[in-house]
RNA sequence: GGGCCUGUAGUUCAAUUGGUUAGAGCACCGCCCUGUCACGGCGGAAGUUGCGGGUUCGAAUCCCGUCAGGCCCGCCA
């Protein structure tokens, strides 16, 4: 029977006698005595054996291989002066391992390295296709010993704190229309019908409102069949919280010192509190973006009016026709970034043309205030169109100013893009910073050109502010994304919680009375009964984790992750079916295996 | 659906840019070593250079196709 974890043994326990189970992390066989590190999730305590001292343990310490199973019972003993190894929190002892029992050995040549020592990159194929050694691995146990203690500070919090109650809700329910592409199941016993995957317990969440459950939380899993990314699963964690009778303020406030107390208790880090706030419309003007990184500055300046009728018609016919002119002044640009970086081909105009610019206007400012730019510039803005550009953008002598010119929704991503890039390559971001803020005031609908319609922004159960409810084409929402260092890490709304409300939206996004009804019915009809008003906000679980563990990608705080083409190297899902399991599903197949090219052949 | 990057021993990388026998660290196997902690020493085994085709006297290297993994766009809160 275990006595102890490895990783807990101290000085203090000198003179026990103990028995520890783990994993051989590394063996150091002297011919004489030979060490074995021994490790199991708490960490690493070093077993010593030799023919003398520990006559019963030498012969099976002798057949140890790293990652054998083994079990060891033995007299913990401190170190002599110099043989105590500082870098351990363990090392100050060493446990004479009067028995060992090898429980299981490895029986494979292991596709890499596990020991904690080996700090070397493995492949992610590799990592994913033999995730539970991966898992064994210092880096991945650490992340999802983080991600237990976020999730373990998130219950604490909303459940001994703020009497919030936790509520399962349907993994089997039914596809809706708007947001992302369904993950769909065929019913076996309703034949020709199907189940959808939820992409989040949303529709539930505001049903157990109307249920008198008036606080809510739920660690939900969430399925959306998009194309993966780096911060994106098909499959993925939200904390999902729902509450009713609390002003957007109040809600605002209970998430801070929800997500304070998860950094205090997981990092020990305090943040502080109010979380700083930008409106939609701020946050779009000075950084381009709903989810803006403001640990550093370079913030940008609209200059539409000042050059709107510029002879320099990239600027004044952008302007004319309904866009905007923006600048991205960066302090001692000149020296870093050249001409050639901003023109056709280099790496800045990629970033730009990738956004959808034509291009990055510039102009750098010399040491006596002179500007430096193409002609076609410099000719067509007056001395005091000049001086009020550089006074206006801050710019010093070395800023370089580069120009964003085109519909808003080229202008604000390209701008967006470009300032991350150089703020990454100039080193600007502080690494250990953590910028939290709310970015509120989200409108409600934006347009789908393809579909040539309205679209709920956030989702269409969001409330318009009561004083918008007038024209709710340009309404603006009682929404809110919480924000960590350019990453949207929460987001929420208060809800619409009177039927008639909510039909007007659904009409707005060219919902018909019918399908409401078709598709929302359950939900539309639930409000007709005593609807409290309620809000709620959702978290990406996965993401947070992912940013607390200083991982750069969502599979690194997942146990058990996809690839980007959406399989599991683990198991090899997805995989086909028995005939005659479609068949029970009453499901036909209508894959057909692309035939081979056969340029190759001839 | 599209763009870019990667694929060499179990693994992490190298291979003088098309040149003859594809190397090294760690892991693995054998021998030696009683205080190491990334122990050390000696020796050994280990390769369809992802796969298929092409160009060439000659291909890991160049070309085409294909598969897998990654980053991104589209898509997605």
């Amino acid at each position: 029977m275990r006595t102890h974890y490895c990783g807990h043994l101290r000085a203090s326990h000198t003179g026990e006698t103990v028995t520890l189970f783990g994993w051989v992390d590394r063996r150091r066989d002297h011919g004489g005595v030979i060490f074995v590190d021994l490790r199991d999730r708490t960490g690493i305590v070093q077993i010593v054996s030799d023919p003398e001292r520990t006559p019963g343990s030498f012969e099976t310490a002798n057949d140890l291989r790293n990652e054998y199973v083994v079990r060891i019972t033995g007299k913990v003993s401190q170190r002599q002066d110099g043989a105590v190894n500082p870098k351990l929190p363990t090392g100050e002892i060493e446990i004479y391992a009067d028995e060992i029992e090898l429980l299981n050995a490895v029986r494979k040549q292991l596709p890499f390295q596990v020991s904690t020592a080996e700090a070397e990159s493995v492949r992610e194929e590799l990592r994913l296709r033999y995730r539970y050694l991966d898992l064994r691995r210092e880096r991945m146990a650490q992340n999802l010993q983080t991600r237990h203690a976020v999730v373990k500070a998130i219950r604490r919090f909303l459940e001994d704190a703020e009497h919030f109650m936790e509520v399962e809700t349907p993994i089997l329910t039914r596809s809706t229309p708007e947001g992302a592409r369904d993950f769909i199941l065929p019913s076996r016993v309703n034949e020709g019908e199907w189940f959808a995957l939820p992409q989040s317990p949303q529709l539930f969440k505001q049903i157990l409102m109307v249920s008198g459950v008036d606080r809510y939380y739920q660690i939900a899993r969430c399925f959306r069949d998009e194309d993966l990314r780096a911060d994106r699963q098909p499959e993925f964690t939200q904390l999902d919280m729902e509450m009713s009778f609390l002003t957007q303020d109040e809600i605002l406030d209970l998430n801070e010192r929800l997500v304070g107390h998860i950094f205090q208790t997981v990092q020990g880090i305090d943040v502080p509190r109010p979380f700083p706030r930008l409106t939609y419309a701020e946050a779009m003007d000075r950084y381009g973006t709903d989810k803006p990184d403001t640990r550093y500055g370079l913030e940008l300046v609209e200059v539409s009016d000042l050059v709107a009728n510029s002879g320099f018609k990239v600027f004044s016919g952008a302007v004319k026709s309904g866009g905007m002119v923006k600048v991205l002044p960066i302090p001692n640009g000149n020296d870093v970034i050249s001409n050639v970086r901003i023109k056709p081909g280099g790496d800045l105009f990629k970033v730009a043309a990738e956004a959808g610019a034509k291009g990055l206007a510039y102009i750098r400012v010399r040491e006596s205030g002179e500007i430096d730019t193409i002609g076609a510039i410099k000719d067509n803005l007056s001395a005091e169109q000049k001086q009020e550009l550089l006074s206006r953008t801050g710019a010093q002598p070395g800023t370089l100013l580069l120009f964003g010119a085109g519909p808003d929704d080229i202008v604000n991503p390209t701008l967006d893009r470009v300032r991350q890039a150089i703020a990454k390559e100039m080193n600007l971001i502080p690494a250990d910073q953590l910028n939290l803020l709310w970015v509120t005031d989200f409108p409600m609908f934006e347009w789908n050109a393809d579909e040539q319609r309205l679209e709920a922004l956030h989702h269409p159960f969001t409330a318009p502010r009561p004083s918008d409810i007038g024209d709710l084409k340009t309404a603006l929402a009682q929404a809110y994304d919480l924000v960590l260092n350019g990453y949207e890490i929460g987001g929420g709304s208060l809800r619409i919680y009177q039927p008639e409300v909510q039909r007007q939206v659904f009409e707005t996004i060219g919902l018909s009375t019918e399908e409401a009804q078709e598709k929302f019915g359950f939900l539309l009809e639930a409000f007709e009964y005593g609807t409290p008003p309620h809000g709620g906000i959702a978290y990406g679980l996965d993401r947070l984790v992912m940013l607390m563990a200083g991982e750069e990608s969502i599979r690194d705080a997942i146990a058990f992750p996809k690839t980007q083409q959406a399989r599991c190297l683990l198991t090899e899902a997805p995989s086909t079916v028995d005939a005659q399991q479609l068949k029970e599903l009453h499901v036909a197949s209508t894959y057909r295996p692309k035939p081979k090219s056969e340029a190759a052949d001839s």
